[in-house]
Order: structure tokens, then C-alpha cells, then sequence
RNA sequence: GGGCAAGUGGCGGAAUUGGUAUACGCGCUGGUCUUAGAAACCAGUGCCGCAAGGCUUAAGAGUUCGAGUCUCUUCUUGCCCA
């Protein structure tokens, strides 16, 4: 068998690639992004595959005669540097070029159709000065504001996170359980844009549903009112928002958050100073607070029911109610709402039913929980028998009419917190004068560099404790000011890099407008389902601003198709020791047996999880390069699963792949030194015909994304390419049709592909094999059955009407004897697809 | 607790969207070649059955000439929100 090096032959292409360029002056614009990585340090699997999906979809597009823009940079900032800074004494500018220079080494052995040329980094000053710029622009526009906030803090970062960043009531990245803390922080105005975020998702027909609903729950648009409730012993009132105000007469108590304006008149008291500090330890994510048993304050205020006459409700402190949800304050009805009923049965209170559940038979009322459901309104005077949306309806008409308070519509989604107390991140460009005015920083400043010199090893925020950098000056007044000392979100960084890609070294602002105008909006974004909310809901909102910001730019959405990859997967191993081990550090004996290499122990085998370097379930992609080449590792992540679904990663997967791209090198030896033989053209036909039928299977499973798909017609139409070596068939149609083959083949191996091209000496790399209509087989199998089962298959000509198909069936068919001597009552014909014959029993 | 997916051989997964279930790959079994192994090649591989044939898409029901696909119930798993 003829064999190839795959290794020399993609180092080969891969400096041609590495100059690859796939926009063209001609051919409609097609924008190819894929999520980029953060420089860690090594590219793991998720990369490979990500941008080998990525790549297939670029280069598919390109040979289709698109201008294709497909472009890498690097998210760049982030804690991971510093803390490898503190470690390795590395200054976290120098370990971020290292990592991006080896990872962009290590994205080159992919022979991935990248043009380097537009390589950014978020690091880079001349990135983020124009960040600093759209900062200043945002907060023109008043989408930026500063604002005195409980916040999550984490305690092992030393940072603020943004509510999407707490998982579990845990930092996303650290894991540390989050507090609470009261500081002043920058906010972007994300709530401004909270209508149209959720309006514009029904846009988003490109978006996988699940992403979309993600958003819109995260959103959480909720209608309801605001109540003003009259307290008894003072002219002052208290605002209550509800979506349930039609349970107000099963209203009993009043709740007010420890942070309500309210509670001021409460600090001195020592109880209630102690009741605050025990709820601040309960966190400030709703799981928490729902999980958390419901405490309270109770104070001796009181408020008027609005409807009940002479009913006086209680006011009391609680833990589960929020002060930057809604007003701060809410109306209790046990009955009807799980928290409230907690509560209530906690302190006594009264538990009134305004929903009748008319699914259970129990009239009483006593409850063991609360009823959320649908019903029929009781005890509510004028709302009695009417149902819960209708009573909805009635009674906010009637609170708006005695002006007791109004509708609202309300927003689970809150602004977003962008300050964080770390070095290596964006400086934000905003200053402080001594009398207290807090200015932007002049445009002609920019950028806010980040200085070289900095102690990380400092408590606190690294800048502010800079010996000199805070300290500057008003450009314009000439005034001492002090620098912001905190820097931006990293997730800023990545919100707008897809602008910057149109136009990279554009130095006047941010992106050349003419250019984003043609490449906006991204055709396809390829990235993890982990981004579903955070990353993709700041890249929509940056949008909305910049667009706000120029009207011109006429863009509303950024990604028109996304597409989320699953994650790569690998067994977990462990020792006898129970630590973990690396999959090479093992071997396999036999089936389910595995034992440690050094000193040959048994292996506990755990389940196949997401692959992670805390699990050491990881397989390092450079090495499977090395070994198997990068075509096959490429073929292989690409073959195995859907690609919206987890793939395991495989050893002997891979190795099939590579033996399959053998085996096409040495078809496509065998058809170079092939001798003409006699030719038989009804073959030569039906040669064509099926290598049509490639075409149009290969378009459409690519169109998809089912790659697993397309592979599995490349190992068919290989099988049959064999098969035929020695058939009657001519060189020419043989050659002509395994060239179509090799130039399908060029999206999933493009170094393969390329090498057989040029062995064949067809040197134009740059067309897609064209389908030819009219060469459509003509003839189709037609499934015969009996009562709905079938008993045959035949060949048959295409469109042949029922008539001639009968005759067929009663003379030849293998459902001839099914149908002898019965009666066929009825007969179910669908052109092309069956016939059914219904006989008598 | 709520919402959304999904359940097909030993495994990863196909199935033209209501019309031939198990394509393709892995694994496994047998064979050829080889001193041997590896590679390569050939054959087989859902279950029952010697065969004819019958059964089979988590379980159960329903609609239909016909259901992996649609509807309902139950179970299981995964994800998101709580």
C-alpha cells in the first residue's frame, strides 16, 4: 500500500495556508467567527474543535465563491496571568505574548484557513484604547453610570463579580462561596436596552431556541403594579411591587428588604443591627434565597389594606425580599406563594385563600403548602369567581383607578457591574477631581495605559497601590486629579472584538464604519453553549449602544446564525490512591481494565466527563497531531458525534481516521497508475450519477452541521471508488470524479486534499464540484408491503405509475405469494416511496 | 420545585421530517497474507429461529393503510432557571 507522511506534507501546506487568504474581490460577504480563546497557554480539544467546525464552514464558503472574512485574535486579559505572574515571577504581559505565541503555532498546525493579518489582542494598547473610547461614548450617551451597590464579592479573586458570573451562589472561576458588599462600582445600562434584548431574540431565527430562551428567561420580563400601601401611624407610604395583586385580600403581612430606605429608622436598634448582619450572610442569588430558611424582623408598624376596611397589616423585615429587585418592599399572601407561606407559618400569620384548586377535593383551609396554580377567585369580595387572570386584569384597572398605585412592567435582568479590582484588565478612563467631580478622561489622552511596573504581590487593588500611576491631571482645567483605579470586566474586552475584526489596524476609532457596514453582521459565530447568556448578552447590548451611538451603522444584532458546539469528553481516571491520572499514564489490559503504566496498579475507571485539568482527563492535541496528523484529528472530532452534541474523545477513533486518509492517498495512487480498460458507459454513467449525488449530500449535510453525516458518505463513496477499480469504467470518469471527491474533501482535509490534487496534477484548488441537474438517477426502489409491513424492495423505473408496478409485483415479486389468494381490499400507492396492499384476513 | 431537551445494537450514531429502522464508524468473530506481530484485504455481526419466518427504536396506550418520527400517561437521563 502506497503511504503518505502526513506530517511533512501538512507542514508543506500549512505555509501555504499560513498566507491563506479566503475574501476575494468578487462573491457576497460571508463573516466566519468563532469564539476566540483566552491565552492560557496550550490549546486544548474544545479549541480543536471549535475551530475545526469553524474552518470546514470558512473554507465550504469560500470554494462556494463567497468573500469569506474569517479571523483569530485572543481575549487576552484576565486573572489567570496575574496569578501566573505571582507564581513564576513573569510579568503577565510577557506570559500573555508567550501563551498567544505558542497557541497561534499550535492553531497553525490545525491548517486552518485563518488570515493572520487580522490578528488582535485585547491586551494590545491599541486595542483598548478604542475600548476606552466607547467607554467615553457610552457614557455620553448615559448607558454608563457609577452607582452605590451591594455587590458579590469574591473573596479568593479579591474582585467584584457580575451576577451572571455567580453560579450556585459560587464565583464562576474561583468557586468561593460570594458575599455581600457595599461599594461604589461602574455599571453599564444594560436595563436600558431590556426590551429590545428580548424583543429582537424572536429576530434571531439563526439562534439555536435554547440559547434564545435562556436569554429571555435571564431577562425575566414579569407585568404586575406597584401597590402604595398608607401606613397607620404616619402621612408616608410604603411601595410594593407584585405580580400578584390578584391575591391582595389574602394579603397578611408586608415584607421590607434590610436595605429598604425604611430601615434607617431601625439602625440604632441593636436587634435589628443583628437581624441584618445574619441576613447579609445569606448571599444574594434568589437560589440562596429561596433555599434559605425565611426570617424576620417585626416591627411595630403597621399599613391599611387598601380594599379591607378597618384591616391593618403588619410590616416586618425579611431575608427573602431584595432591595434591587422591584421597590425593595412586596405584599405577603401565604396561601398563594411558597416563601410567604414559610414565612407566615413561621410567625403566626394569617393564611387566607383568594384561589380556590379546583383540581382537589380538600375544601379546607388548611394548606400544607402554597397554591400557585390556576383557579377561580374566593373570598375577594368583587373579584370572587372570576379567574386569576382576569382577576389580574380587574384589579390593577381598580388600583389605578383609586390610585393606590400602577401597572409595571419589571425586569429580572440588572445592570452590569463592569468594575473589577485587578491589574491586568483595561484601565477604566475616567478620573476624580478633588472637589469631587468625576470626569471622563480627556479623548486626546488615550489610551489609559496600564503601567509596566506594578506589585501584585500589594493587598488590594494592584493600581491604586501604584507609588505614582493614579495621580494626573484635567486636561482641560489643568486640575490634580486621581485615576479610576479599578479596571474593566474582561467580558468587555470580547463584546465588540467582532467590530474590530472589519478593520483591525484601523487607527482614527474604533472600526472603519464603511467596512463594518459591508462585514456586519457575523455570518456564523461558533462557540461554546457556556456563553448562552453572559458573553452573548453584553456582545447584543454593545451593539444596541455603538448602533445608538450612530444610527448610520444601522446594526441591531450582532451574530445572525450561532451555532454552540458540545464540549470534548474523556473517561476519568484514578489510583488506587484515589488520586488522578493522566489517560496516558494508563493502559489498557483488557476490555474495562486498566492499569497505572509506572507500577502497573489497577486503575479505577471513572465516568466520561467535559475534559479538565483538574480531572487530568485531557488529551493533548499537539501530541495527537504529531502522531496521527492534523487531517485525522480534524476527521475525527468531526466524525464521531453531531457537533452540537458532547464527543468522546477516542484513541482508536483517531487512529481509524488516519487509516481511512491512508487509504484515500493510496486511491488515489492506484487511480494515477490505473490502465485503461474496456469501457462500458451505462457504468460510466451511473459512476457520475452517484458521484452527483455526493455533491448534493455534501451541501446539504455541511449546510446542517452534520459533519458526522457528510464523513459517512465520504467512507461510502470511498467503498464504492474501490469496488470499481477494476470495472468497466474509463480513466477519465474515474479521475475526473475522485478529483470531485478530493475537492468535497477539502473543507474536513484540507492538507490531504491539496497533497492529492497536486498529485494529480490538477492544480485548481479554489472550485466546488458542481451539481448537474439532469444527471438525476432515474430509477428508484419502491418498498412493496402487505398490511403496512414491507415484504419487498424493487428497482423500479422513476415515476411508474401504479398500474405497471402491480404487474410487476404479481409476476416477479418477493410479495407474490403474501398476495395469492387473498383479497386485496384496498391498495395505498404513494409515487416513489411504496405501495401498501391491505388484504383480507 | 419550574422550564427545556433527549432516550434507537456491545459503543458513537444514521433514517430524505409520517413511507425500506439500525446507514457510516468503533468494537467483536472467522478467514487470507505473514516466521510472528502490526498493517492490508475478504466475510460476518440487533434479537429469536436449522430454516421459512417472526420480533425490535425506554415502558404502556392512542391516531393512521403505515409511527423511531404525531398525541397522551409513566419511567430515566441531561441542561438551564430556581
Amino acid at each position: 500500500m502506497e503511504r503518505v507522511n502526513f506530517l511533512a506534507i501538512e507542514k508543506k501546506w500549512q505555509k501555504k495556508f499560513s498566507k491563506f487568504k479566503l475574501s476575494k474581490p468578487k462573491g457576497k460577504k460571508f463573516y466566519c467567527l468563532e469564539m476566540f480563546p483566552y491565552p492560557s497557554g496550550k490549546i486544548h480539544m474544545g479549541h480543536v474543535r471549535n475551530y475545526t467546525i469553524g474552518d470546514v464552514i470558512a473554507r465550504y464558503k469560500y470554494l462556494n465563491g463567497f468573500n469569506v472574512l474569517h479571523p483569530m485574535g485572543w481575549d487576552a486579559f484576565g486573572l489567570p496571568a496575574e496569578n501566573a505572574s505571582k507564581q513564576n515571577n513573569l510579568h503577565p504581559k510577557e506570559w500573555t505574548y508567550k501563551n498567544i505565541e505558542t497557541m497561534k503555532n499550535q492553531l497553525k498546525l490545525l491548517g486552518l484557513s485563518i488570515d493572520w493579518d487580522l490578528e488582535i489582542a485585547t491586551c494590545d494598547k491599541e486595542y483598548y484604547k478604542h475600548q476606552q473610547e466607547i467607554f467615553i461614548d457610552f457614557y455620553n450617551q448615559g448607558l454608563v453610570s457609577r452607582k452605590e451597590t451591594y455587590v458579590n464579592w469574591d473573596p479568593v479573586e479579591n474582585t467584584v463579580l457580575a451576577n451572571e458570573q455567580v453560579i450556585n451562589g459560587r464565583g464562576w472561576r474561583s468557586n468561593a462561596i460570594v458575599q455581600r458588599k457595599k461599594l461604589s462600582q461602574w455599571f453599564f445600562n444594560i436595563t436600558k436596552f431590556s426590551n429590545e434584548l428580548l424583543n429582537d431574540l424572536e429576530k434571531l431565527e439563526g439562534w439555536p431556541d435554547k440559547v434564545k430562551l435562556m436569554q429571555k428567561n435571564w431577562i425575566g420580563k414579569s407585568f404586575g403594579c406597584e401597590i402604595n400601601f398608607q401606613l397607620t401611624n404616619s402621612p408616608n407610604k410604603i411601595k410594593v411591587f407584585t405580580t400578584r395583586p390578584d391575591t391582595i385580600y389574602g394579603a397578611s403581612f408586608l415584607a421590607l428588604s434590610v436595605d429598604h430606605p425604611l430601615s434607617k429608622d431601625f439602625l440604632k436598634i441593636n436587634n435589628f443591627q443583628k437581624f441584618k448582619d445574619e441576613c447579609s450572610k445569606t448571599g444574594t442569588t434568589e437560589e440562596a434565597l429561596a433555599n434559605a430558611e425565611k426570617i424576620g424582623y417585626k416591627t411595630e408598624l403597621f399599613v391599611n389594606h387598601p380594599f379591607i376596611r378597618n384591616k391593618k397589616i403588619p410590616v416586618y423585615f425579611a431575608n427573602f425580599v431584595l432591595m434591587d429587585y422591584g421597590s425593595g418592599a412586596i405584599f405577603g399572601c401565604p396561601a398563594h406563594d411558597q416563601r410567604d407561606f414559610d414565612f407566615a407559618k413561621k410567625y403566626n400569620l394569617d393564611i387566607t385563600r383568594v384561589v380556590s384548586d379546583e383540581t382537589s377535593k380538600e375544601k379546607d383551609n388548611n394548606l400544607l403548602e402554597a397554591y400557585v396554580g390556576d383557579g377561580k377567585m374566593i373570598n375577594s369580595e368583587f373579584l370572587n369567581g372570576l379567574s386569576v387572570k382576569d382577576a389580574k386584569e380587574k384589579i390593577i384597572k381598580e388600583i389605578v383607578a383609586k390610585r393606590f398605585g400602577e401597572k409595571k412592567t419589571l425586569f429580572r435582568l440588572k445592570d452590569w457591574g463592569i468594575s473589577r479590582q485587578r491589574y491586568w484588565g483595561c484601565p477604566i478612563p475616567m478620573i476624580y477631581l478633588e472637589d469631587g467631580t468625576i470626569i471622563p478622561v480627556d479623548k486626546s489622552e488615550l489610551p489609559v495605559e496600564l503601567p509596566e511596573n506594578i506589585d501584585l504581590n500589594s493587598k488590594g487593588n494592584p493600581l491604586d497601590s501604584h507609588p505614582n500611576w493614579k495621580h494626573t491631571k484635567d486636561k482641560k482645567s489643568g486640575k490634580k486629579a486621581i485615576r479610576e483605579t479599578d479596571t474593566l470586566d474582561t467580558f468587555v474586552d470580547s463584546s465588540w472584538y467582532f467590530l474590530r475584526f472589519c478593520s483591525p489596524n484601523h487607527k482614527p476609532s474604533p472600526f472603519d464604519k464603511e467596512k463594518v457596514k459591508y462585514w456586519m453582521p457575523v455570518d456564523q459565530y461558533i462557540g461554546g453553549i457556556e456563553h448562552a447568556i453572559l458573553h452573548l448578552l453584553y456582545s447584543r447590548f454593545f451593539t444596541k449602544g455603538i448602533n445608538r451611538l450612530d444610527k448610520d451603522i444601522n446594526l441591531n444584532e450582532p451574530f445572525k446564525n450561532l451555532f454552540t458546539q458540545g464540549m470534548v469528553c474523556h473517561e476519568t481516571y484514578k489510583d488506587n490512591k484515589g488520586n488522578w491520572l493522566y489517560p496516558n499514564e494508563v493502559s489498557k489490559v483488557e476490555a474495562n481494565k486498566f492499569i497505572k503504566k509506572i507500577d502497573k496498579t489497577k486503575v479505577i475507571v471513572g465516568p466520561s466527563e467535559s475534559m479538565s485539568k483538574s480531572k487530568k482527563n485531557t488529551i493533548d492535541p499537539e501530541t495527537m497531531i504529531n502522531q496521527y496528523g492534523a487531517d485525522a484529528v480534524r476527521w475525527f472530532i468531526l466524525s464521531d458525534s453531531p457537533p452540537e452534541k458532547d464527543v468522546q474523545w477516542s484513541d482508536t477513533g483517531v487512529l481509524s481516521a488516519n487509516k481511512f486518509l491512508q487509504k484515500i492517498w493510496n486511491l488515489n495512487h492506484q487511480i494515477s497508475i490505473r490502465k485503461d480498460i474496456k469501457r462500458n458507459e451505462k457504468l460510466d454513467k451511473e459512476f457520475e450519477l452517484k458521484i452527483n449525488g455526493l455533491i448534493v449530500k455534501i451541501d446539504e449535510s455541511i449546510e446542517k452541521f452534520r459533519f458526522n453525516v457528510s464523513i459517512a458518505h465520504f467512507y461510502e463513496m470511498y467503498s464504492f471508488f474501490k469496488d470499481n477499480l477494476n470495472s468497466e469504467i474509463s480513466n477519465k470518469i474515474i479521475k475526473e470524479n475522485f478529483i470531485k471527491m478530493i475537492k468535497l474533501m477539502i473543507p474536513f482535509t484540507p492538507h490531504l486534499s491539496h497533497e492529492c490534487l497536486e498529485f494529480l496534477s490538477c492544480y485548481d484548488f479554489n472550485d466546488w464540484p458542481s451539481i448537474d441537474r439532469k444527471n438525476i438517477l432515474d430509477e428508484i426502489s419502491l418498498a412493496v408491503q402487505v398490511n403496512g409491513k414491507t415484504k419487498d424492495v424493487i428497482n423500479i423505473k422513476k415515476d411508474m405509475d401504479e398500474k405497471s408496478i402491480n404487474k410487476i409485483i404479481y409476476q416477479s415479486s418477493k410479495a407474490k405469494k403474501h398476495l395469492d389468494q387473498k383479497k386485496v381490499v384496498r391498495t395505498i400507492f404513494v409515487k416513489n416511496k411504496i405501495i401498501n396492499y391491505i388484504v383480507a384476513k
